[in-house]
DNA sequence: CTGAAAGCGCTAACAG
DNA sequence: CTGTTAGCGCTTTCAG
């Protein structure tokens, strides 16, 4: 803990009572500019800094908002949250974020962390479980961002979320339009993106007048470990021309394995979009996600819930992007 | 803030003080079982959280460090964040992440932030500023990461940082062992690794025979936005046959370029790896920068100095390693 | 315009 | 083994 120079000891210096000193220095009219002045000039020659803790306790919030995000490597989620505390920055809120790793028993902890540091609200990218989040958060305001909670339904919170059927949708009917023929899918762990993304991928194949086929549907272990030989799978064994990607993860690995397989012909596509992508030799088409606006909008309900603890919880779905290169 | 079950609340509840309960839920061994268990399950029941900033005003320190980083969308400061959490997660620490995007004003803030949630000591990766840091700091401990501000050496500060100097010598002489005649350096804005990659570069030439010559010595502007024209200048204007990128932001802009020059046989080099550099078309040697370690050191040093204050300060290299693809 | 005093929620003596 | 009390640093009535 920082140096003990409290507003005890700029009162002293200054011949004024605490009082005045906490008035003087939250720019409180009610003192005599002079005074202001000359408590002002004391606290910084005394590198006085106000114990953000202590006035925490006393006004009942932080002025702090939680954020849990499952991995700060994914680039999808270091963008998020860069959006996050940018949006909460506008608004003069801080941000603590934590990582889980996508574990349940991290979210967990995270979630006493926060609750313990008494943020004033919370924003999750839920790792999936079947957490009682109401027990838990008890009054504390909080907002489902990316992914929402299978029980989620029925509870108090605002969801804002990705519409992932369209935007595999989308995607996947360009492959076709293209000219694929058969359209394999590498679906991430995530059960929540991962059922929609399914179901936008199946969409798009029934829509072509295609029948959709289990054995071209397969599923990422979490650590991606299975991604590559999968690749192979679907694009050699089963003979798919096309494939669409679950997330940049999975995509990642399908990229190391291409160059193997030499198919100059294959049409690739996936969830999320990435700078670094304009460097690939082959052609690929994303669906860039509208992460500046899913940060800015999580902020916005959870403020306004944070103001209006009566608000009535919605869900919020916002569109990806198909981008071809 | 949430919720407002308190100490009290519980105390009442379970018919026993606010002292008693607060010594069975820190496992104070001086409770008895029967009591502990009956506090622990009515604290569960009533949901209560206790609240950490009251408990931190009444310890004086508050388990957290802060973190102050340029800019979080930089692969490399991605990575290093998390090693920082992960090493300071291991020893039982929270962080709070601040981001400065390399300004100096924001920078200030984050400082004060930090010091009025009364962390425990900072890692700060330093804008680059004449701050003085010891005035704002005042008793906190801090150590620098990855980058000295000017003023830092004779202040009680300890200092973790790669050797960049030896780093990129390794790399240049690489691309001149691979043949390049005339190897031109793109730096980056930030003034001390810049400055000590470029002795680096000039090392490099030195000992092998060749002379400086700062028409291939270029600095990129802080938004990288003159980078594609430098590209241009320096290999086909200046028909420099080697490049020296001096991070990885800007090594992203040359490889925008690279593709309009059409130079099959540039020798290309930089400091910063990423793994999608294995997705490439053209050779690239970089400096993989030792980020576990850095951060594991810097929280060493952290919590020797939270621990010890009489600590003398030190300046740690870490080696980069060289990766050619 | 300023001061005195109370109290936010918690823990650490000190008693018992 | 448990309760009483004081106090961490701050803001906010309430008086003046």
């Amino acid at each position: 803990m920082t140096g003990k120079v409290t507003i005890k000891d700029v009162a002293k210096a200054a011949g004024v009572s605490e009082a005045t000193v906490s008035r003087a220095l939250s720019h409180n009219p009610r003192v005599k500019r002079d005074t202001r002045q000359k408590v002002q000039n004391i606290a910084s020659n005394l590198g006085y800094h106000p114990n953000g803790l202590a006035r925490s306790i006393r006004v009942q919030q932080t002025h702090t908002l939680g954020v849990i995000i499952p991995d700060i490597l994914n680039a999808f989620f270091t963008h998020l949250s860069r959006a996050i505390e940018d949006a909460a920055s506008r608004s003069g809120y801080d941000v603590v974020l934590v990582n889980t790793d996508e574990s349940l028993a991290k979210e967990a902890s995270a979630l006493n962390l926060l609750l313990e540091k008494q943020v004033d609200g919370i924003i999750i990218t839920s790792a999936g479980g079947p957490t009682d989040y109401a027990a838990i958060l008890g009054s504390t305001p909080a907002v489902f961002v990316d992914r929402m909670p299978p029980n989620v339904q029925d509870t108090p919170y605002d969801r804002v979320l990705v519409d992932n059927v369209q935007g595999t949708q989308a995607i996947v009917t360009r492959l076709i339009q293209q000219g694929a023929q058969r359209v394999g899918i590498i679906n991430s762990a995530v059960s929540f993106t991962a059922s929609e993304r399914l179901t936008g991928y199946q969409k798009a194949l029934t829509a072509a007048g295609q029948e959709p086929d289990a054995a071209i549907e397969a599923t990422a272990r979490e650590d991606n470990s299975n991604v590559q030989q999968m690749t192979r799978q679907l694009l050699i064994n089963q003979k798919c021309d096309g494939l669409f990607v679950g997330d940049n993860t999975i995509m990642e690995e399908v990229l190391r394995k291409l160059p193997d397989l030499n198919l100059p012909h294959l049409q690739l596509g996936g969830f999320d979009d990435q700078d670094w992508f304009d460097f690939l030799p082959q052609p690929i088409v994303t669906a860039k996600q509208p992460i500046a606006e899913l940060g800015q909008t999580a902020i916005d309900r959870l403020l306004a819930k944070i103001a209006d603890p009566d608000l009535l919880p919605k869900e919020i779905r916002l569109s990806a992007t198909t981008i071809s290169r």
